[in-house]
DNA sequence: TGTTAGCACTCTCATTTAGCGAGTGCTAAT
DNA sequence: ATTAGCACTCGCTAAATGAGAGTGCTAACA
């Protein structure tokens, strides 16, 4: 048996209304919403086949039928038709990148609530990596006797920081000498190349001021090392306490108790999907019991034609798949965009 | 009617009982479990009087009792006594604040998720007020021809940034001049202060630096206005998920509705405390219907004695206010303590 | 006068039962 | 190949029932 065009009409139909009504749909719903011209009957026998092929199921004998995976798959794959977003959801994005977004943390802070408040899901969204971004500047302030702080301004806006230990008597003065150092050798390269090539030139350098050496050597290892892991946002969480798949409180611990794991979420944007484009991971393809019923659609942000990051929005299973693919598109495109057009010249 | 003290004893029994049970509590239970040394038929009679009394209410005819509002005063003002920690608290604690505080954002952030995690109930913390905090260190790094980036370091740790506009022509040296006089004149100084009095000096020694004087007053206008807000962490939001109060879903809703707004957080956590010691607000004490049925724990923590912020727990009414109140006491004496330790020598 | 045993009464909650309605699958007619 | 008709299944809801917990009252007792 083969997949036809009306046995895809039939499926297409049973999505569509189950997205919207979460409940099982019946033959005669079919007949009745969607003017397929045949009766239900008709619709039964294809829902048969449908059944049998594996792209719908049943709850229980005499109850409508409810898509599986692979009938989300299906459509996702073949049916569904993208949809333009509304001149409502056009305005939330434009206002949304009008104001207070100075640095890439914000810029990306605010593209996920922007997401979350347009979708009605749960959105992720992961910071760029900074191992491609390069050294803008560096300072060095003494906090106390003994304790300094490092101040790392990237290319990108970003701003890292951390207090480090040095000896009792290093005083503003040395710390300034140190900086203007590391300033002068280092601004502009790569945070990696960084650690691995420059540590034996500057050495020679500050070979010169004896009594800082030590403090140099220090920084490199201590005050460079501060964490470079990329952040998670995680924005919209409570929206999915309206999807009726989750008024059972069980289920929404489980969730939640994933979500609260930052590994397990970084899991969840990046594991072997492929750059470009809109990938949709459906149900179990997650790979994670506690996320069974949810399906996450993920797209890659770039910068200078970069790959640099992921967006993605999760929601359940019963998610309309066409219209969150045009949304988190939409906002990887906006999002790139303004990125480009916020730190052009600024690398 | 008077209370006497029998009917302390049957109240701290309701009470207790309905801490730990969460159901209404009735006359035999508390004859078997709280060695009274009278029948239930006594104690019917008591639990008639604290009734008429408004100390308790029964749900309904033919239910226990369960503590009202002004019963769970009356045991926070005169029954409760306190708690010590277990040495497994203790121990979570001192590890707590062993490693990665090295600011105190990160202190604060720290101490916040460690109560959360040891109450099982929601925590807020706000974090230190930064007008009374003294600037360190000022910096401006040219990102890009006409963005520059303000950094600022204040005595706490706390490094503030923002991107602000700089005319075309202003190059890195002509910041460095700026940043240059900025700290000379500024440094030490508590910021609400700088905003006050001494534009008009620093107008007058940049008069020197023409091409840069209007870069001045837009620095101290737009740069150093940047968000001053204090922030508030919330954490162990989930808890109350545990809470069989919280088994409703809609209850829940209304709950996280209000706790994503910062405002009324503040609010819970700012309004009308006295300073010093612990508050605890009751159910409509907190003055909002979505938390009715919550109650807040409230401290003030210092540093140089001088108050700096406020830290709370949310959980139901019913919630095991002597140990709370416990906790709560000790993690504020442990912060205040810690802060102490950590940033002596840097004002 | 305070305490207690006894008992009737109330009300909730869990369980059972019955009936309805939605939906299917099969069969026979078109 | 399509459709009307129909018996059958099964979940859901509402009503009925009974058990259990707890109270309030009364009368007896110390």
């Amino acid at each position: 048996m083969k997949m036809d065009t009306r046995k895809q009409q039939v499926l297409m139909a049973i999505i569509m209304d189950y997205i919207s009504s979460a409940e099982p749909v019946g033959s005669r719903t079919i007949a009745r919403k969607f003017d397929l011209g045949v009766s239900p009957a008709t619709i039964r026998n294809e829902m048969s086949d449908l059944e049998e092929l594996g792209y719908i199921e049943q709850p229980h004998t005499s109850a409508g039928r409810v898509p599986s995976q692979k009938g989300y798959r299906y459509y996702v794959d073949f049916l569904m038709k993208k949809k333009d977003l509304s001149k409502k959801e056009e305005e939330i994005i434009r206002k949304g990148y009008e104001n207070k977004v100075k640095d890439i943390g914000q810029v990306v802070s605010q593209t996920n609530s922007m997401m979350s408040q347009i979708t009605n899901y749960a959105s992720m969204i992961i910071t760029p990596r900074t191992d491609t971004s390069a050294l803008k500047h560096m300072q060095l302030v003494l906090m106390n006797p003994g304790q300094a702080m490092v101040i790392v301004v990237l290319n990108t806006g970003t701003i890292k920081h951390n207090i480090i230990e040095v000896p009792e008597g290093v005083n503003q003065t040395d710390l300034d000498t140190v900086s203007g150092v590391f300033n002068a050798r280092l601004q502009g390269l790569n945070i990696d190349k960084i650690k691995l090539g420059l540590i034996r030139e500057i050495y020679f350098e500050l070979s010169k001021h004896k009594n800082i050496l030590d403090l140099a050597v220090h920084l490199l290892e201590e005050g460079l090392s501060m964490e470079k892991e990329d952040k998670i946002y995680l924005g919209g969480v409570f929206n999915i306490l309206n999807q009726p798949e989750f008024h059972n409180i069980e289920k929404v611990k489980t969730l939640l108790s994933l979500l609260d794991q930052e590994g397990l979420l970084r899991n969840l944007l990046e594991r072997d999907y492929k750059e470009g484009g809109v990938t949709v991971r459906i149900g179990s393809e997650l790979n994670r019991e506690e996320v069974k019923d949810c399906s996450v659609v993920v797209a890659t942000y770039h910068l200078d034609g970069q790959p640099i990051g992921k967006i993605g929005v999760l929601g359940p299973t019963r998610m309309d798949y066409a219209w969150v693919v045009s949304v988190v598109e939409h906002m990887t495109l906006n999002l790139s965009d303004t990125l480009e057009k916020m730190f052009k010249g600024w690398r």
